[in-house]
DNA sequence: ATCGTGAAAAAATCGTTGAATATTTCACCA
DNA sequence: TGGTGAAATATTCAACGATTTTTTCACGAT
């Protein structure tokens, strides 16, 4: 065995390196990230599934509306499939600015999750979000997921497995598939960095 | 399928609990994170493969002296496999407080690394890394991993497959085994919240 | 032309099965 | 008690066929 161990068939690695920065690789990420086919979200579109294959490999191009269908399915917001890419001239694939990430949900409720990585590919996902005075997420989720969180700024109240605790800027947190909630009751806002793995979206 | 991706077995979630706060856990960590055998760890510790399994499980107690060993041969503090753990009596299994991290490698070298999760399982390593001012890493090093991180505060200059890029407060990054080295030529120290996938400790 | 379809070809995924390895259990020794 | 060694158990891994998914591409419609 080579080093580590294996991220899951070898060759994952370079089949990332997609061409350009189509939206199809975007596409791609979050369909897989729902587990669903190529199959059924060409019927969502009303479209054929070769038709599908070739956006998400960049060779056709969907309309603006299947884009719009497309974002809504995926609840992301229709800018987030747009150039926000490699708007940087100078950008790298590596690395993006902080006045250049990609925003994820809606805004409301309070919560404003940025991407950190370039894109949506990759075996966990890295967001930052920022929970607005205020805030809270009403019920409890469970995702089957694995999550981590740092407290960058602020102060969050959040309820793993039932137990609450209150973040100060510094803490952490990790747990696996318990359910959680959270609620910042303080003036400012609180700033997390938050990994989740396999990436939901 | 239940909800999104299965991780593994899908029975490893469950499995992650353990017993109290026993050093054999994070044994176990460190020896999977490295890919060797109980065999293997059993022969450099010059013990027998039951006892090595029975101690990575609680039911035995490694000598200090074992410990010790165990320690050089991952390349983690002897005061990471020590009680740095549940020392907060009032401490959750999900939350790490500011001030109660465990410190992963040496301070050499300018790098301060400290864990964010409470402990070493799971399918990636979330670290704070500190890097002080004046500091460096000379040669690149290459790992077969997923790594992204995130600048909190400071400004460091990181080389990402033969890319410079100087990274402040709020940019980040994302690569896939790509070689890497950084510097931090500033007069304060980089915060950097560090990602890494599959777990390399 | 360009956009898109449909179906054949290719590829990736999934469920077994069996052999090889790794781990746990436990009776017993120092 | 601390530890061993070997039998019992569990896990890993490769190989294989059967599906399912994805890609390719010739062709029809606009």
């Amino acid at each position: 065995m080579g080093i580590a161990r294996p991220q899951k068939s070898g060759k994952d690695f370079g089949a990332r390196r997609w061409q350009g920065g189509g939206v199809g690789a975007d596409i791609r990420a979050l369909r897989k990230s729902r587990a669903i086919t190529l199959g059924e979200l060409a019927d969502k579109l009303g479209r054929s599934v070769g038709f599908v294959s070739q956006i998400e490999r960049g060779i056709s191009h969907p309309s603006i509306d299947d884009l719009r269908t497309i974002a809504k399915l995926f609840g992301v917001p229709l800018s987030f499939l747009f150039g926000e890419h490699q708007r940087d001239p100078l950008g790298s694939r590596f690395v993006v600015r902080a006045g250049a990430r990609r925003q994820l949900g809606s805004t409301e409720g309070g919560l404003i999750e940025e991407l950190l990585s370039p894109d949506l590919s990759g075996s966990f996902e890295i967001i930052r979000s920022e929970f607005l005075p205020g805030s809270a997420l009403a019920q409890p989720v469970r995702r089957n997921t694995e999550e981590a969180g740092y407290v960058v700024s602020g102060k969050l109240e959040i309820e793993i497995g039932g137990e609450w605790h209150v973040l100060d800027k510094g803490d952490s947190f990790r747990f696996f598939g318990e359910p959680y909630r959270w609620r910042n009751r303080g003036k400012v806002p609180a700033v997390l960095i938050w990994v989740i793995a396999p990436p939901t979206y």
